[in-house]
RNA sequence: GCCAUGGUGGCGGAAUGGUAGACGCAGCGGUCUUAAAAACCGCAGCCUGUAAUGGGCGUGCGGGUUCGACUCCCGCCCGUGGCACCA
């Protein structure tokens, strides 16, 4: 037995007080490694195993990668504003400020104690004004090139956590952190026009390696259709009311014009005989919230507006109806009703009685296939195809068009513990500029109420709002901003984050961008990953960065659940301490463990059982260097180790780390049966294994091994090609894709030799008497197949 | 509904179209021990057979391609995640 408690302190603190992690200076000729987890929101509870287990992957390859030679950058630090914090501090009544920097320490902590590889200073805190102030400046530079802006309008808005939220921060018409249902609120807020951005969002999604999943989260959630706005004229009226639709080819059975109930044209058309109506109509609806409208009430509801316009092609007059089923938001506010080709239209026009007209053949709500176009003038008897469609746009006088369902990034937040934003008018007015680069950061004061009430905390602050500049009194702008910003570009930071006059250091950012491989939760498929994309965007354009994607790997994290199979929650009482694990196992059991027990990207189980089997792999890796003392190695000996360090070699660059200490477990159960082996086997052994459970090879690597350098930073072994390949091989004998039969054979025998022995075995023997080999498939190594009739 | 992803022993899981179940857990048998634990050695998908180098079945279901399919193709079922009155 090894004692993990006293290897894991002393190796830890060597690494720490020797800085053996310390990343190499951009001037080292080495190639290049970014390695980047997403980082931690620091949080007041402890880290249970699965908080760990991203990093853990994150750390094997960033291991790989210094041993293989490469100058690595694998940075940490904290995304420490949010709302916990200043959920605490209320609560408790301890500062954010001070509670943040607590769990940062104490995840610090925790961290190296699960043996990782951190280059620690390079540590940053978002909360930090030295970290803010370049938020600060971010959004200086957006609101420059005309990517901020203040809108008033309908938001999302927690009851409870008192503020409004992004629309990626509402998941089922509830608030991302808290699940409370979000209603709306007509708020003048801020934001970032990310939908400038929404085509270039989507093309460049390609250039990246990221898990199919991802990259379809964001092209769903961007959600690009090609359509057409059709102009429909308001009878008596010079205005248009445009229709945005997917289906012009349904263009003829349109019976009727839907206007959202939002939409500001309507107050403007209506006739005053149907203003109460639609007034009463709006009022009932404004009343429900989001979850209500579009899930609990199905039915649909409208009321006609008086309002008339003309079909643009057959000058037909149509009514146009409000009602809940038309978003304001998505499209131009205005479809066209089509009740014989879309389920809703028919469902609305059944209600109401709108009539309907038959202008497909074939299914009637099919939304893809092709189509034959029935009573459409000119083009009845066409096909619907993309080509008829653009030619009907035209006819009608509309054009062809893309419409996104991605909406402006809404950044403002009626929140304490975030970056200030920083703007400001004179007092009495509202001549928004900009708080002059100098003054930057617009410190968060110490001294204020944070206790929530729906506006800013800051907005009540008036000895912090209001300040003499030149001789003139402002006002500060009182929201924060969404913590999203702040880790929408900590990635540049990193590069060099000590810099001190600039948000980031071009010609660091220059060398280690763009990070060659990002791990993290799948959770942020939509939001971080999204935003940051963004930013990047942003900077290229501005000419601060040459590269338009961030991240040019992403891999996920599967969930640990409980051993219940659950996902882990106090309540369920199912979750697994990380610090007691490490306590009991220690830290190499519990890193390799976690990586044995299954795909690194799959959600599973922790088994408490389980882990024992990896500390008795140690033990034995550990009792394997009585073994060492052989003179020289044989076949057998150069054969497992140089097959191991092959497997192990290419598993890890595949992230498939739970094969990679299979093979690992093979080559030493295998080697446990030799009678004795080489110190230069033992030694290959340990440096593939180092990864894994480094504190452990480590000790072995000085104490037994005798050497005086770091094993952490020792070159990766090579492989002898020579002895990857077995001398004998194993056939299987198959006769009609059955097998009967397994032969041994040299690997070098010729087809004709394996044929023949193949024939001569003995149950195979007795099944080619049935008939006559009338075909015979040879695949070297592998499989003889004889097929009888 | 659309998009993505998964379905393999008692359990976690492994398998470039080539002996399905590697590796590990749990289990069973043995060695050691007064005994137990630990450690070590062995067995181990299911059914069948006195036996084996035997036979049959077997990777969610139904078809297909192939000498041969967990793997490829077609059609389904179920689980998970994302989006959703998006026109």
């Amino acid at each position: 037995m090894y004692n993990h408690q006293e290897i894991d302190a002393q190796w830890q603190n060597a690494w720490v007080s020797q800085k053996t992690f310390a990343t190499p200076s951009a001037a080292d000729p080495r190639p290049k490694m970014y390695i980047l987890d997403m980082f931690p929101y620091p949080s007041g509870s402890g880290l249970h195993v699965g908080h760990l287990f991203g990093y853990m992957g994150s750390d094997v390859l960033a291991r790989t990668a210094r041993m293989q030679g490469k100058a690595v950058l694998h940075p940490m630090g904290w995304d420490a504003f949010g709302l916990p914090a200043e959920n605490f501090a209320i609560k408790t009544g301890v500062h954010p400020a001070l509670s943040t920097k607590q769990n940062a320490a104490a995840y610090r902590t925790q961290l190296q104690a699960a043996g990782l590889s951190y280059d620690w200073d390079r540590e940053i805190d978002t909360s930090d004004p030295e970290y803010y102030k370049w938020t600060q400046w971010l959004f200086q530079l957006l609101y420059k090139r005309g990517l901020a802006y203040r809108k008033e309008g309908l938001v999302n808005w927690c009851p409870k956590c008192q503020t409004v939220l992004a629309n990626e921060q509402v998941v089922g018409g509830q608030c991302e952190r808290c699940q409370t249902v979000v209603i709306q609120r007509n708020l003048e807020q801020w934001y970032f026009k990310i939908t400038d951005y929404a085509q270039r969002l989507i093309d460049d999604i390609e250039t990246v390696d990221w898990p199919e999943r991802i990259k379809a989260i964001q092209r769903n959630w961007i959600g690009r259709s090609e359509g057409a706005h059709i102009p429909f004229s308001v009878v008596n009226d010079t205005k248009v009311l445009t229709a945005f639709t997917t289906r012009p080819d349904t263009l003829f059975g349109v019976s009727y014009v839907v206007i959202a109930p939002e939409h500001q044209l309507l107050d403007t058309l209506a006739p005053e005989s149907h203003k109460e109506a639609i007034a009463t109509f709006r009022a009932q609806i404004a009343q429900e919230t989001e979850l209500e409208r579009t899930q609990l009430v199905q039915e649909k509801r409208g009321v006609d507006t008086g309002i008339r316009v003309l079909h643009p092609i057959t000058k037909q007059e149509l009514p146009v109806w409000t009602a809940d089923y038309v978003l304001a938001t998505y499209g131009t506010g205005v479809v066209m009703g089509v009740p014989a080709h879309d389920e809703r239209d028919a469902a609305f026009a059944e209600k109401y009685g709108l009539p309907s007209t038959v202008v497909l053949d074939g299914e009637p709500f099919a939304h893809a296939g092709a189509a034959t176009l029935l009573a459409s003038g000119d083009f009845t008897s066409k096909q619907n195809t993309k080509e008829t469609m653009q030619a009907i746009t035209k006819v009608a006088g509309g054009e062809w068009t893309i419409t996104y369902r991605l909406r402006d990034w809404l950044v403002s937040r009626q929140r304490f513990w975030g970056a200030p934003i920083p703007m400001r008018s004179e007092v009495g007015t509202r001549n928004l500029e900009l708080v002059p680069s100098e003054q930057l950061p617009v410190e968060l004061p110490m001294d204020v109420d944070f206790l929530p009430t729906g506006q800013s905390p800051l907005a009540v602050a008036d000895h912090w709002r209001l300040y003499e500049d030149g001789g003139t009194t402002y006002e500060r702008e009182a929201d924060t901003l969404d913590t999203f910003v702040c880790s929408s570009w900590y990635f540049l930071r990193f590069c060099n984050p000590h810099t001190h006059d600039q948000a980031f250091d071009p010609e660091a950012v220059k060398h280690w961008m763009p990070v060659d491989m990002y791990i993290g939760g799948a959770e942020h498929a939509a939001m971080h990953l999204l935003y940051a994309r963004f930013i990047t965007k942003v900077l290229f354009d501005e000419g601060l960065v040459p590269f338009k994607e961030p991240f040019q790997t992403l891999r996920n994290q599967g969930m640990i659940l409980g051993p219940d199979h659950q996902k882990m929650s106090k309540s369920k009482g199912n979750v697994i301490s990380a610090a007691e694990t490490i306590a009991e196992y220690g830290a190499d059991t519990f890193r390799t463990y976690e990586l044995f027990m299954g795909p690194y990207d799959q959600e599973k189980p922790w088994s408490t059982t389980g882990i024992v089997g990896v500390r008795r792999f140690l033990e034995k890796v550990w009792a394997l260097q009585e073994k060492a003392v052989a003179p020289v190695a044989d076949e057998t000996e150069l054969h497992l180790i140089n097959q191991a360090i092959a497997a192990v070699t290419t598993e890890i660059e595949a992230t498939r780390f739970n094969t990679a200490i299979a093979k690992m477990m093979e080559c030493v159960n295998a080697l446990g049966k030799q009678f004795a082996i080489t110190r230069d086997t033992y030694e290959k052994l340990l440096l593939i294994l180092n990864p894994f459970a480094p504190h452990f090879t480590e000790e072995l690597w000085h104490t037994v091994l005798g050497h005086a350098d770091m094993c952490s930073l020792a070159e990766w072994p090579s492989v002898d090609e020579r002895y990857l390949q077995s001398a004998a091989a194993t056939y299987a004998v198959q006769i009609n894709g059955k097998t009967r039969g397994t032969i041994s054979m040299a690997t070098d025998a010729s087809e004709t030799e394996v044929v023949a022995a193949a024939k001569e075995e003995q149950n195979v023997a007795r099944y080619l008497t049935e008939g006559e080999v009338v075909k015979t498939i040879f695949v070297p190594g592998r499989v003889v197949s004889f097929v009888v009739k």
